[in-house]
DNA sequence: TATGTGACTCAAAGCGCTTTGAATCCAATT
DNA sequence: AATTGGATTCAAAGCGCTTTGAGTCACATA
């Protein structure tokens, strides 16, 4: 059923059909009343694709998701944050397209979602520290929101960030603060900017507390549960082990748990972690006392509310960029405990 | 650039850049060259939606993933699973779109893609015993492919499985051969096909074995680390505890093996766990040996095929119905290890 | 009676593409 | 010279919607 035969049906013109289904005022009451019952009597559904051409709006917004090229690994994370988005969108009638690219075709891949109209706005996710699609974005116009920040740019851009220095400087200092000097940073890939950011704050606390940077007690790649594991391992087999853990995903945490358990170690007493948790749903860090220590933000909360952003850029694009820092909440869990230098402070 | 202008630019009619686009036979080699060239010059790309309503179709598979209403969690297999799709579409030149609903709304999403002729065709998951998905979407001639199977359905359709069934059977068996008479089942939800198949995999090989089946060691729920945590610590807490757990997800065994470890309990030796392993990228189940035992196959191998099937479906929809039926690899892990009726078989 | 005025309704153009059916051209054939 | 037919090209219709600009109608006003 089209609004051609809808219309034939209720002996009214297209247009006025179309008006009194879309909202606008010069419709009768009445009519307005007899064409929306006919059109659910029918099950009249507008065709996405004459709409869309007829407006111009695609209501679509692209995710574009990069996967690391050589091992093509996606992060978990992205599934909570689109069940955040998506609830977003369903609310304002929006669809979602997802596209899983590897890292260097993603300039691309928003190129051609541009020129072809395909979406009204995109989400670019894990941004570099100096992240190119930024400025290209910008350039061709397209509306997109940033999940994360690119610390090197000056460019103004709408971005939703968690504060990861502030929570890794946190994170650090509570380590610090229980009495331990030797903390071993387990970070995602520092060419990512939250990463970057991270590794910032953790450094901070440490100099601020006259704690040597050691270089040795630093690795980063993939936050996968096996490099977890491994870095945990390596890192307890050098001279002077340490004594608490940074890490920055509860899959990792997991890792370095299982490293150190399988040493004998135990957790929160022989060694401390402290994570950042995305409070992921099927991870949840969870118990009384939690699981982990943790420094904590919602990832889908995030999703929600950066389709929220976009989705008003879209409606008024003349309005102020949006910037939107959030500080991550700690969580005392199970997981840290003093360090050798408790009490001597 | 719009296919006018690109047409006036080339002083040739739209019909003719039209076919040279899109590689009809009519146009000269000469005229389609310029033509190419032309477009590439110009930056030329296709409106998505104007070629779709000319068309009519969509060039777009919609993915529902459903998310339990109550907890709204969504299962970390989804990602890899469309990362999986994803390969197939970008090589066909299909998008994906997403939707994540709660349980009771998924079928009314496909009714309504359906007539907005939003997308040529949809991937089902995670359908349940008798789902009703099946029978509304082949009514409504929507081509789909389902993930799983509806066991209880006699209806014809695509479908690409696992087989659960064997692989929960094998897995049991195993775990009785060496030695196990108690085996606590930690299994998924069970109104879900997939967990339904995996339990009757498991008490087949039981009754097999003469074992009776005892309900205080079966557990089954959403698939998180916590869920896996709290039942084996629960199960471990009954008279005459399990010796080793059968587990659906390698999160799931995680969960376990933590309360394993909490108790004290060696993994492998003291207590065995066999998971079935979907083998994720950020949680993959390696090492040498890897670290649990379990019955693989990769989801996101399944993404991959199960787009594949699709998209054929699509281009000749009189073929036969498609199914698939894979069975999962057996990995000898670190995680089992003989029980306490070993050797007196 | 003429004339605004609001409240409705409509015909038709247009969004940017594909595709049908017809026209043109030119070499080959009768 | 007339005809044929293959190779190209084209004008125009159509996909199903929105939106512009122009009615139409009933009623109140002058």
């Amino acid at each position: 059923m089209n609004l051609k035969e809808l219309s034939a049906q209720l002996d009214l013109s297209q247009t006025t059909v179309s008006r009194a289904l879309n909202g606008y005022p010069e419709v009768s009451e009445a009519t307005r009343l007899r064409v929306v019952e006919a059109a659910r009597r029918f099950d009249y559904r507008p065709n996405r694709h004459a709409t869309r051409l007829a407006t111009g709006r695609a209501m679509t917004i692209g995710h574009v998701i990069p996967v690391s090229s050589h091992d093509q690994i996606m992060n978990p994370i992205f599934a909570d944050f689109m069940a955040g988005a998506s609830d977003t969108y369903v609310r304002e009638g929006y669809e979602m397209t997802l596209s899983i690219v590897s890292d260097e075709d993603v300039e691309n891949k928003y190129m051609r979602m541009a020129e072809a109209g395909s979406v009204d706005g995109v989400i670019a996710s894990s941004p570099r520290i100096s992240d190119p699609r930024i400025r290209m974005l910008n350039r061709i116009g397209l509306p997109f929101l940033v999940h994360g920040r690119s610390s090197a740019l000056e460019e103004e851009y709408n971005w939703l960030d968690v504060n990861n220095f502030h929570a890794f400087r946190f994170a650090a200092q509570h380590l610090i603060q229980n009495g331990h000097r030797r903390i071993g940073l387990l970070n995602g890939p520092e060419q990512l900017d939250y990463a970057y950011r991270r590794r910032r704050g953790f450094e901070e606390a440490l100099a601020a507390a006259g704690i040597p940077a050691d270089p040795a007690l630093v690795r980063s790649d993939e936050m996968t549960e096996r490099f977890g594991f491994e870095s945990a391992a390596e890192m307890m087999r050098v001279s002077d082990p340490p004594t608490a853990f940074l890490v920055a995903s509860i899959l990792m945490a997991s890792g370095a748990r299982r490293a150190l358990h399988d040493m004998g170690l135990e957790i929160g007493t022989d060694v401390s972690i402290v994570t950042y948790d995305d409070d992921l749903g099927y991870l949840s860090n969870t118990g009384d006392p939690p699981v982990f220590t943790a420094m904590r933000s919602s990832i889908r909360a995030a999703g929600r509310r950066c389709a929220e952003i976009l989705l008003g850029m879209i409606k008024d694009p003349s309005a102020p960029a949006v910037t939107e820092l959030w500080e991550a909440e700690f969580i005392e869990g199970a997981s840290s405990g003093p360090g050798p230098f408790a009490g001597t402070g």
